[in-house]
DNA sequence: TCATTAGTGAACAAAATATTCATTTGTTCA
DNA sequence: TGAACAAATGAATATTTTGTTCACTAATGA
């Protein structure tokens, strides 16, 4: 038998099926029968269906955030990193076809809003992300000195923009400028009015009315 | 009990449960549930779940081949009247979602396409209004004599057009222009090069390439 | 060769589901 | 009012699905 790499396909398959049909109506044999091989042998790699669908949920979202920490690590600039992270943590989201069926099929299972969320380590690492910005934006001057218990606020933000955007994307509105508006409203809480001698970054173009 | 009007509440409750999930993954408790009764009443309205489902969509047809009929009863000029047809035969179709979604789903029952075609009747009464348009239009000398027994394949396009619409969709496509494009070339097919001293409908622009 | 990993087929208990039917709950109208 | 009728239900049943286990086979690597 050809032996399989890793997860990865796994996975990926378990997605997509769990995205079009939920964790209910999605089976075993559905998952098996896109991968090519038989239900038992799924149990070599999740204990069970419900361990199979965290796994998998797991896995999406670890890679949604990795793209997210890729995206940020170029920037210098503090402030522009904030507003990347916003922008690329929505967009991956809502780009990743499955993920985000997955995330508004089962919304009982949606992070942050579920009863106790399975995936608190994860949304805590995204808020360990967030908080790793606020502070260096802090540290250099750049931010306020904003209560490090609002991050979890930030995060929360991020996903009902997200949610937004899947709800209404079926109607073409002018959804990206409700969006870039969001950030700005969350920047505008933090960023400092105007920095007085031009901090470390080179100074970036930060769109603020007077 | 509420008297329930009629069995229009419960087709599109089920086009929509069915759409949802496709012919083997919706249950009659979804539909039930959906109407807000138990499954066991729906045997009044249906024999067994599969005749449930061929008189969905039976009547999402129906309604829909009836709303072009209503689009094209208005227009005067055969060559128009045509073009609407086309045109509206398509955005109906790709326009009412449950219906859409549920033509794409079940691929095997699709009308035309399955081995045999359990909706026929729909598609032999969709022929009929072709064929009388085409009828009228020869018999104002406004069409080529063609051979009605193309009436098929002009369906057929109508269909064609559908599936290449909706399976693009979520790509930002000029669909229209290429929609257009292929009713075009439908029209070129039929219309005469030039109406000598103009026929009984007032000349129509149909733009035709040199 | 042996050890290890990947995969299968059959079997089974538990759950889901289509279907039936006797009964209940409203509605209509004499 | 109450008889006749239609709409809907709850419970029961027969049949499939489906999650899960396990003994067993096939491929890989050293």
């Amino acid at each position: 038998m050809k032996p399989r790499e890793n997860l990865d396909t796994i996975h990926a398959a378990a997605l997509e099926v769990f995205a079009d049909y939920g964790f209910k109506k999605a089976t075993l044999e559905d998952i098996a029968a896109a991968l090519g091989m038989t239900k038992a042998n799924l149990y070599r790699y999740a204990r069970n269906k419900r361990d199979l669908y965290e796994n998998t949920v797991r896995w999406a979202l670890l890679r949604w955030q990795a793209r997210v920490g890729e995206a940020i690590a170029g920037e210098r600039d503090v402030e522009r990193q904030f507003r990347v992270m916003c922008r690329k943590a929505v967009e991956y989201l809502s780009g990743d076809a499955h993920l985000s069926r997955l995330l508004m099929r089962d919304p009982e299972i949606f992070p942050m809003f579920a009863e106790q969320d399975p995936y608190a380590d994860i949304n805590r690492a995204s808020m360990a992300m967030i908080r790793r910005i606020l502070e260096r934006g802090i540290a250099e001057g750049r931010f306020r000195t904003v209560d490090l218990a609002s991050v979890p606020e930030i995060l929360f933000s991020i996903y009902k923009m997200f949610i937004i955007r899947m709800y209404i994307r079926t109607k073409d509105r002018p959804l990206d400028s409700m969006f870039a508006q969001t950030v700005e409203l969350l920047c505008r809480g933090l960023v400092l009015p105007e920095p007085p001698g031009g901090p470390a970054g080179e100074p970036q173009a930060s769109r603020r009315r007077p």
